[in-house]
DNA sequence: TGTACATCAGTGAACGCGCGTTCACTGATGTAC
DNA sequence: TGTACATCAGTGAACGCGCGTTCACTGATGTAC
């Protein structure tokens, strides 16, 4: 945070470093995050991220990681703001959409972050992984994959055809993400990414 | 190609360093079309390259262009090989399917020309644009824009919800692309990878 | 057909840059006696 | 309660690296006369 420190010792530089790294990436994406200017920005000496992080390489992932759970605080975000009603399986199909419309969301405003946490190639991998999670304790993979679970438990989804589903879902979600911030859409008008998201998720749930 | 030169004047040294461009996207993605790279195999020194590309950024368009043509080529190569009936409707659905399989056959074959074509922010804005053009002088965005006009007129998709469908067919398709080449589907089976992509286009066909 | 000359695609050397990383170190902290 | 000491989170200086880019230049080519 502040460049100047009165103690010797730092506090907690891990954290701080941590953070650093998370508003490089929010201002330029995950090739923004450069182990000395985080360093710079918590005050410290490049070679003191050594003892927190093995390398530069360690310190991008664990960017990305906070990184994705922000996304899941997005998304949760809209989860919460999905209206309560009878009809479940109209409900589960709701919280569907709300995990999309949270995700591309987040894709529009934080594409830095967005970017570090969606495509830093590897990392993505272990996309279940706990260390992704965010306040509720889920990461965004996993806050789809309970929506489809709702989806097939409420009769909204085949259960048969449940397996292997997120990958379809996240595939058409990501895609749209990815064209809203570096693609043909672009700096179109809001009213036009808002129609073309909801036309994706009708979609989705046809499709699906 | 080669790093002996016998002319003092290469020739084509603007084609060459194309060319060099597209083998460094190939073994290494966007980040690897490095400049004076692509001038040392060209056989030739590093500022010769100003003499045709105003700058790096200049030489990166210019390949992640040819990129997208060689992706053109690649869907090209699967609506080829659609076989020919007498029902047009499901004609133009196996085209939309052929432009799909193409697009991720590719991600998957050239998983570094396929970013060079894809993931160059700021490039992809202009998608239709001829420069793109693979041999048979359309884009990969124009080959798939065709499939869905094929289908509007042939009664397989509803005229009224054409326009803007090339974004999300795309979005599902590109999703798919980067799970499979970055994300949680890669180094998996062949088999497992075949049928999420059938089950994608199945969704993408449902849903349209 | 021969020659002077303009053009411009190349050369060679150098620049500043900021990066990630390693070295041997220093000094604050907490614990054992 | 006071002190010696081990621990280890920081420092400061330096490294090699390869990059993109600019400079003043050289020499092959094609054209006008």
């Amino acid at each position: 945070m502040t460049a100047v420190r009165e103690t010797y010792r730092h506090g907690d530089l891990r954290q701080a470093l941590l953070t650093e790294g998370l508003l490089l990436a929010r201002e330029g994406g995950p090739s923004a995050v450069v182990l000395r200017e985080a360093t710079r920005r918590a005050g410290v000496s490049p070679n003191a991220a050594y003892r927190h992080f093995r390398d530069r390489a360690a310190l991008l992932g664990a960017v990305s990681d906070a990184a994705q759970g922000c996304a899941a605080d997005r998304i949760q975000q809209e989860l919460d703001a999905v209206p309560v009603g009878d009809d479940r399986a109209a409900q589960s199909r709701l919280a569907l959409r709300a995990v999309g419309t949270g995700y591309i969301a987040f894709a529009q405003e934080e594409p830095g972050l967005f970017h570090a946490a969606f495509s830093v190639p590897g990392d993505l991998s272990q996309a279940f992984s706990a260390s992704k999670a965010g306040r509720n304790g889920l990461s965004p993979f996993q806050q789809l994959a309970q929506a489809l679970d709702g989806m097939a438990s409420s009769g909204a989804l085949d259960p048969a055809r449940r397996p292997g589903m997120e990958f379809l879902a996240w595939s058409a979600v990501h895609g749209l993400a990815m064209l809203v911030i570096d693609g043909p859409l672009r700096g179109l008008t809001e009213e036009i990414i808002l129609s073309t998201r909801e036309r994706l998720l009708d979609m989705v749930e046809r499709g699906i």
